[in-house]
DNA sequence: AGATTAGATTTTGTATTCAATATCGAAACC
DNA sequence: GGTTTCGATATTGAATACAAAATCTAATCT
């Protein structure tokens, strides 16, 4: 197995989560250390941390000198996810939106632009993917910035399914959110986020259901109370 | 230095929180990996794996093959933790009440007791801390349930200067989030959460600023726009 | 004098080794 | 026959040893 060889801990760590979007690894599953050190041709020290990591992330479960397990992992769980994401991005969005900071915002135009322009999913997403980041940086602060980052390893891997599927509705919600940010309209900048999270999170979700990748009984609905939950974050006037 | 000898990295990352909050650790002081090891008397891999936790907490940064430094960590940065912890604990708080499962309200029931009845700050934190743990595993997923984990070491630690300051409203507080979860009113009990939260922030900075704990410069006031956007979660008609 | 770069030093990351704990299986007991 | 306890095995956690990278210092060049 090739290995990026800078940070093998998350290295270890986006590796598990491959398999695991493969399909390869199931819930409850064992993790077992020195296989996956083995696999990886690397000691297991880092793999520990990347467990670690995962633990942290809610896709782990480990105990004290217990072994390591795959923690639950259906499609609800990918949901919540997301709706806690979405939440999250709703509450960067609104800040950024209320700031107006013309440096920021012309920094998203430029990427608005370029995603406009951009043809083929691998651009599109290093694109998002800087827009979210901007966002984020200029909107978050350093907790905030640490619960977004604990999707760093799921979202983007689900969201890239959302990509390939529906290259068309993904750029024209992304390019929602750019026009309440420019707008500085914070309450439909948070709804922006919202709706694009859920939008995504329903293609990745199918797509991940065609792959088999989730348990077959599994079969949570659309349209949970969670959204309703997240949603009352964008609800309600101005502040 | 002596030291509970199950789960050192965890140990490490309390007690580097601890000197945290005692003042003697800085925003931007750089973290001697060695110097904390000889304090404790352990190893450098526990401490790099109690630093690699705080630094998904958001408290400490750090780069590949780069010294760890403390993080930000100011009125505004507690604030804003608080502000994400509350909103959280809204979101679980509505679940819990709208999912009304006897066995989870019986067992606040008892715990709500307890709490008018004791006597002192020790026994109402570990009530209070009970009676969140409860709520939490009743309705956190996976995900909600990591991120409410990313705020176990600095929420506690903060909480317990307004436990120590205000207990009667710490109680009351808690009292009128166990009243609404009862009464199973989710945008009740979502409100309850943040304002306890909102208290608890409150008190917990005036006792840190006492204790001299933030840069003298640093005072930003008790009403940020952050409480009103978590607000929105809590506002709204039912779902 | 100031900037630049090459070497020495420090510091971090990973592998290896050792210790602690849990898991598994078989024998003993009820 | 089923259950419990004790020992062997497996597996994780931490300490030590080694390798890789950054920082610091000082000498060199402009």
């Amino acid at each position: 197995m090739k290995l990026e060889r800078s940070n093998t801990s998350e290295a270890v760590a986006a590796y598990v989560l491959r398999r695991l979007f493969d399909g390869d690894l199931r819930s409850g599953q064992r993790l077992d250390l020195d296989a996956i050190a083995e696999e990886l041709g690397v000691s297991r020290v880092p793999v520990r941390e990347g467990l670690i990591q995962l633990e942290r992330d809610g896709l782990v479960e480990r105990a004290h000198y217990r072994r390591a397990f795959v923690a639950e992992f259906d499609d609800a769980t990918v949901r919540e996810a997301f709706e806690l994401y979405g939440m999250l991005s709703a509450l960067t969005n609104r800040r950024v939106a209320r700031r107006r900071d013309p440096a920021v915002l012309e920094a998203l135009g430029k990427l608005d632009e370029a995603l406009a322009r951009c043809d083929g999913p691998d651009e599109f997403e290093s694109l998002a993917r800087e827009f979210r980041r901007v966002v984020n940086v200029a909107g978050a602060g350093n907790h905030l910035r640490a619960l977004l980052r604990t999707f760093s390893g799921l979202v983007p891997v689900a969201a890239r399914f959302s990509i390939d599927d529906a290259l068309a509705d993904e750029r024209a919600a992304l390019h929602a959110e750019y026009v309440a940010l420019r707008d500085g309209d914070p309450a439909a900048a948070g709804a922006a986020a919202l709706a694009h999270l859920r939008l995504t999170a329903d293609n990745a979700i199918r797509a991940l259901r065609r792959r088999g990748v989730f348990p077959p009984g599994d079969r949570s609905d659309t349209d949970d109370p969670g959204w309703d939950d997240a949603a009352r974050i964008v609800e309600g006037s101005e502040t």
